[in-house]
DNA sequence: AAAGCCACTGTAAACGTTTACGGAGTTAGC
DNA sequence: GCTAACTCCGTAAACGTTTACAGTGGCTTT
């Protein structure tokens, strides 16, 4: 009773080959009599079937990893709340890694792609090192990256389009008279700020209005960091009258800033943020954001991945989301319907 | 290259034996020459070894599973941070399980322990029928519950005490001069349902006011029921002063409505909400919540796990988290320092 | 110079499955 | 009644490791 049953102890005591017994279980043709017999043996053993001898011999660990930063971002929740369903209806577990943007511990993930405890990856590194390119390309099992990749990396991708996403938004903010609209961003070295501050200079420029590196202030993407970015944002350019921020959560600590000081939102300063997580609907006022499709990307990635695991080699495949605007009071104030 | 090297084709490489490349790269005495071959030769191969033939072997998977009803809920959520570092810090790998809440969904979680692609199991099912409890009993690995069991299931056991929490919550809006107190709880069929909604009644009458089964409203433990709840509770008792809700989500939803209804918090209606998560910061106002310890949880039941995997057989624990309460404005107001 | 010892290495078995192959028994065909 | 074909089953090999055991050769010891 300490070591579990197994084919072996059910052939004993049904008094078959443990080939027999593998056939019944499996469902292949066997005569009645004997499938009787193993049936019942299995059953008064409490059998169960060991799946790491299983994936030794099919060489299939009907596992799949997913990687991100913080599995406490709203971002990578939303997603995860999307592929865990797939891939359990998939029949596959879901391993999960929680890498705090160290991209040590990302390759490390890639490494045990080769240890084959998983089947296949869906990563989001918010950086891409060479040393991520060399490991994509020698992966030996599929993997899909959540984020932009060079042209070329042999890896199914999924992308949000920022672009579209801040001209989105700086569009919104001009449209309702706004001329001093800053822009607090995340760390300019990762995927997802760079492509935020290119857009943030385009979309300004495309609305008419100067680019002014005054506007723009740096943090890192959390509450904490975008209040502090934020005051430092008001006290250089007191002016301002709209605030884009490069997440939810910065908008959340410039939110916190503004009533501090006493500024009105949106009358003195309006306010919009990225990703339109969960928190935006919690904020008060409610937070206008800019929707990059968490929840569709993770389940595209997770798609995309079912897909290769189905049909073996294809050329890699980019899916592109597109951003959709949320409007809500901290930038139109309470005239919502 | 398509597949990956093994030790024996480290070993033909190096021109040794597969023991002794299994040796060198164990770590095991051996004459400098060989190791030296062995090593360059896995190096040039590059060489990872293969994990589901190590387990198989070692019968361990390095693998533990953490089973919880919505990977959405913030609450475990919290858990899931505190516990994912613990287990990579021990070298385990997390495979994570979203049951819906449903039975079902958890009995499978339970029978997968036999398959033994984990080595342990944290669980926190909403509620326990007797099939829990009878696969709790077969199981062949340790099983870490959070949540209350019956006394003497052999299991690990990390509990909230809800009793004291909801009291704390009472005294405190009772303190304020309250005492037309509602409560909006979860299904009574669930764990933390029935133990909240016990200790309400208690608390309520330990404070000195008459318990009013008018004041109970029943719901679920989500934003959009917690409204739903608060509305019928406010209709059918119109001079309601505080309002305790079983958590977080559901307080969200009572502000929402009380918001709606044009009742100010806290002046009107306190309101304090369960769990502490971090929406109760992000509410507006700042939610008063009872800190049901989730962190703390979390890291205790992942604590008891490796522990118990470390000692091998002893008797099970219980281990309780302390409640605190934690004021903000949705009761005593803008005062905050 | 024979015996004993030691350090190192190779052979083979084991972990629990799946599956190719061939043998035994049954039925059919002539 | 003999062969052919078919059905069912058991033996054994394989998946990639780890490890008990035995073997090899060189040294030391007497």
């Amino acid at each position: 009773m300490s070591d579990g049953p197994t084919i072996t102890t059910i052939a004993q005591r049904a008094g078959v080959s443990i080939a027999s017994v593998s056939r019944v279980l499996n469902g292949l043709p066997t005569k009645a009599e004997t499938e009787r017999r193993v049936m019942s043996a299995a059953r008064e053993l409490g059998y169960v079937p060991n799946s790491v001898a299983r994936s030794l011999k099919s060489r299939r660990s009907n596992q799949l990893g997913f990687a991100m930063a913080d599995i406490g971002n709203p971002v990578y929740l939303a997603m995860i709340r999307e592929i865990q369903p797939l891939l359990r209806a998939a029949g596959y577990r879901l391993v999960l890694h929680s890498t705090n943007a160290d991209a040590a511990d990302e390759i490390d993930v890639l490494r045990g792609l080769g240890e084959r405890y998983i089947d296949g990856l869906i990563m989001i590194p918010l950086r891409v090192t060479g040393e991520h390119l060399k490991m994509f390309a020698a992966a030996r099992a599929p993997i899909v990256v959540i984020g932009s990749v060079p042209e070329g990396t042999p890896v199914d991708n999924v992308r949000a389009d920022s672009r579209a996403g801040v001209r989105l938004a700086v569009e919104h903010l001009h449209g309702l008279g706004r001329r001093r609209i800053g822009f607090v961003n995340g760390p300019l070295d990762t995927v997802p700020g760079a492509a935020r501050s290119a857009a943030y200079a385009e979309a300004v420029r495309a609305a008419g209005l100067p680019y002014d590196a005054d506007l723009v202030e740096v943090g890192d993407f959390y509450r904490a960091d975008g209040a502090r970015a934020t005051a430092r944002l008001l006290e250089r350019v007191p002016d301002v009258d709209a605030l884009l921020c490069a997440n939810d959560l910065i908008a959340l600590g410039a939110l916190d800033v503004l009533r501090r000081e006493g500024r009105r939102v949106p009358q003195d300063v309006a306010v919009a943020g990225m990703d339109d997580t969960d928190l935006a609907t919690l904020a008060w006022p409610p937070l206008t954001s800019v929707s990059l499709g968490s929840a569709e990307r993770g389940r595209a990635a997770a798609e995309l991945l079912l897909d290769r695991l189905g049909e073996g080699e294809r050329a890699p495949r980019v899916v592109t989301v597109e951003p959709r605007l949320i409007t809500r009071a901290s930038t139109i104030g309470e005239e919502t319907p």
